[in-house]
RNA sequence: CCCGGGGUGGAGCAGUGGUAGCUCGCCAGGCUCAUAACCUGGAGGUCGCAGGUUCAAAUCCUGCCCCCGGAACCA
């Protein structure tokens, strides 16, 4: 058996000190929309998705809670993992960080910075409140105090270990100039590179005197702090530490997906800390946008916080409609590497012109025309009768432009691609010929008309099996097709069906004989 | 103050040098196979402002105005 290429994509873990939201959810979508994409390109694909559980938030409020923390942090994976699998997430690999197999590892990584001299213990400084028993950083302040204490913090100082961030500037820099790629999209790279320019300071890793988290090995008295353990969930899932063959098939990381916001964590931090480690980095970093949430009524921006109790709940959506409408409305409508917004209006907007109206109708009318005029099969084409296919570029060049949009994570693009060069003149043809008339009087030609509005389900099925792993799969399997749905390809999509086979409709009908619809409406 | 993103017809967005496009909405037709869907046509934009480069700019350069986000535990 030949080796086929490795694919290893992430995203970044979660920190369950509240039920996930639509941004948890968008990012989680976008990267399993590259995994299957993946996957169908025939790479053997790992797809690691996570909690971040070693932070002081999630032992307080497992606390608020009156729970044990280890407990509180299995019951919330599976909440979040409830919610990925009702949104048909196809990682391959869920990892909590306070699982044993994370601990091991990353005590390993930190012992080998250490032992590379790039860890020092030095003095902590800055403003500690002794209310929250923590210390505070000048944004936590109002006017100067802790805002739940009423009190001015106060200078403190306790040992803690460094990582010698400071030393990784050059490297770093030569780094993204060597490989322009590792950054994406391009104005993370232009923030990162000027944000490195501008000086790295050294970085304190290490809290003490918590009972929560991580022991550092040299010191067990001290902690992880949050970053420099979470980082690693990348290495220790597959292996590092605790299972050398799989982790050395797996690492580098292909690509890691993350929210924009944390682009400094994962580009100049985590690679300094493999630099440190003298381990490989990943090839790529994707920092997309974050969704906002537009407020029906009123138009506004909506700022969703847990303490005001608006934040939207992705089960709502999924219970309320669909997964694959959910799935569609982010990947079409919000671009994966610049910002979008939700709103219920705009979701069903989306949902009725796109998939009902347009994708959904379209296999209706087909299946009918099917059904009502060629008893489910459509013969085989008779040259003389063939009319010109749709307008529109050609299957293969279509099919290329398509992949390469996936390719660059921009979904929006390659979804409207295909309703704008693929579904609309499928639609249009039908107009055109009139296939329900003209089966009356030249039943070939109308078949070919037909056939043409088949291959573009087909090329739509193809596509989408990424984006709507479901509805593709129930247009595809309707028919026929000689290959099957397990081996397509996006290749597959720039080919068309052999004119000397008769293409087959196998889809069920109800008790009316109607076929029910892909995609009801939303009203 | 600094850094990043953005300002395109009523709304939301594509579009990085060569007749301004898509979805929704609106108006008028057509069609009836289809999920009251689909197709055609129309109204509606001096592409934030001011300069500049160019035969040619929404698209490149300069300055300014406005909005959003960030500045190290927040996807």
């Amino acid at each position: 058996m030949t080796a086929r290429p490795k694919f290893f994509l992430t995203t970044a873990i979660d920190y369950p000190n509240a039920r996930p939201h639509i941004g948890h959810a968008f990012e989680k979508i976008g990267a399993d929309v590259q995994a299957r994409y993946r996957r169908m390109a025939g790479f053997d694909v790992y797809f690691l998705i996570g909690n971040d559980e070693n932070t002081i938030k999630v032992a307080k409020r497992a606390a608020e809670l009156g729970q044990d923390t280890k407990a509180y942090c299995d019951d919330m994976a599976s909440q979040f993992q409830e919610v990925w699998a009702a949104l048909d997430i196809s990682h391959d690999d869920f990892i909590q960080t306070s699982e044993s197999r994370h601990h091991e590892g990353c005590r390993r990584f930190i012992q080998r910075v250490f032992d590379n001299g790039f860890i020092y213990k030095g003095t902590y400084e800055g403003l500690y409140c002794e209310g929250c028993e923590a210390f505070k950083t000048d944004k936590d302040l109002v006017d100067g105090q802790c805002p739940t204490h009423r009190r001015a913090p106060v200078r403190r100082s306790e040992p803690g270990y460094y990582f010698a961030f400071s030393k990784f500037q050059d490297r770093l820099l030569a780094h993204y100039a060597a490989h322009p790629e590792f950054i994406q999209p391009q104005s993370r790279h232009n923030e990162v590179v000027n944000f490195v320019q501008s000086g790295l300071q050294d970085t304190l890793i290490s809290r003490h005197g918590e009972q929560w988290g991580i022991r550092i090995p040299f010191d067990e008295e001290f902690t992880i702090y949050v970053w420099f353990d979470a980082l690693l969930n990348y290495m220790t899932a597959i292996g590092f530490g605790h299972d050398e063959t799989q982790w050395a098939r797996w690492w580098p990381a292909d690509v890691h997906f993350i929210g924009k916001d944390i682009t400094r964590f994962h580009c100049a931090l985590w690679p300094a800390m493999l630099m440190a480690a003298e381990l490989p980095l990943p090839h790529k970093v994707f920092g997309h946008g974050f969704v906002q949430r537009r407020d029906d009524r009123t138009g506004e921006l909506v700022k969703e916080s847990k303490t005001l109790g608006n934040v939207t709940e992705p089960m709502d959506l999924i219970t309320k409609f669909s997964s694959e409408g959910f799935r569609f409305f982010f990947m079409r409508e919000c671009p994966f590497p610049g910002d979008g917004e939700f709103s219920w209006q705009r979701f069903a907007e989306v949902y009725n012109s796109d998939l009902a109206n347009n994708l959904g109708n379209l296999f209706s009318r087909v299946a009918t025309l099917l059904l009502k005029n060629y008893g489910g099969e459509l013969p085989a084409i008779d040259a003389a009768a063939a009319v010109e296919p749709p307008e529109g570029p050609d299957p293969a060049s279509l099919a290329a432009s398509v992949a390469s949009h996936v390719e660059t994570c921009d979904y929006h693009l390659a979804l409207e691609a295909i309703w704008r060069q693929n579904l609309d003149p499928a639609n249009r043809i039908a107009d055109r010929y009139e296939p329900w008339k003209l089966v009356k009087s030249d039943k070939a030609k109308a078949g070919s008309v037909l056939r043409h509005m088949v291959e573009a389900l087909r090329r739509a099925a193809i596509y989408l099996k990424p984006f709507l792993p479901r509805a593709a799969q129930r247009i595809y399997g309707s028919f026929d097709f000689e290959t099957s749905w397990e081996s397509v390809r996006y290749t597959d999509a720039g080919t068309s069906l052999p004119p000397d086979r008769p293409i087959r409709l196998t889809v069920a009908v109800d008790e009316k004989g109607k076929i029910p619809p892909l995609f009801p409406r939303i009203d």
